[in-house]
DNA sequence: CGATGACTTAACCATATGGTTGAATGATGC
DNA sequence: GCATCATTCAACCATATGGTTAAGTCATCG
């Protein structure tokens, strides 16, 4: 399914929305991972940790792959770099708060 | 209410992962406006984006304030920068991605 | 080929989300 | 003080989410 760009960015911003799933991409920064070794740690079934690959598989921030019977899975990492592009367009309102703040109260005198 | 940093970050995402509020951080970056006025381009009721609203406020994207009879709203920007960071973390994942591919067309042939 | 291991899928449940309409609140204007 | 405007809150609804357990799939091992 080819998502609109929007729809990419709910997604996206829907799977970082969940700290197992943050934790996840997290693990997997440091490699490749069967889903029983994403899922041991966790303290929920095996299920419930394959729903939330599920997720961040369908907001394409990781790829499975069978290999014999494992499925491995793995970070794309580049699925993040809207999402990151998004909010960058924010960076420069807080970099100018100090700014902001200084008008305000400049106003504020008047 | 204070929250964990993975509290905030997971109130942040989820604000982010819907259009609509996206919209309306967009909108905001031009300035303050009313709800009323955030609320005009949008095909839904004003009750329904007062609750878009609320969702950016408890993310702390937003800070509303009263004046006269009027809820002025205006963007909150820095709240991203948790969420930003964040993301920066996996940055040099989708950098490294031909460093990468090399390697493991590197691989491959041995 | 039958059993086992590694997942995934299905069915189910409780709670959350995103929308609606209609009543409530809280200034402001006569 | 009463009406009106701007907005929120409450009640409701349909669908989505995040968890569970149990059954199904698929590759490997004996």
């Amino acid at each position: 399914m080819v998502k609109s760009s929007a729809a990419r960015l709910d997604s996206v911003f829907h799977a970082l929305a969940d700290p197992t799933r943050r934790q996840i991409l997290r693990e997997l920064a440091t490699g490749e991972r069967t889903v029983g070794e994403i899922a041991t740690p966790h303290k929920m079934s095996l299920a419930a940790v394959s729903k939330h690959i599920k997720v961040l598989e369908s907001a394409e921030l990781i790829a499975r792959e069978r290999r014999g019977s494992f499925r491995i899975v793995r970070l794309q990492a580049q699925s993040l770099k809207p999402a990151e592009e998004w909010i960058a367009f924010y960076s420069r309102f807080w970099n100018q708060q100090l700014d902001n703040l200084e008008k305000y109260l400049e106003g504020e005198k008047s």
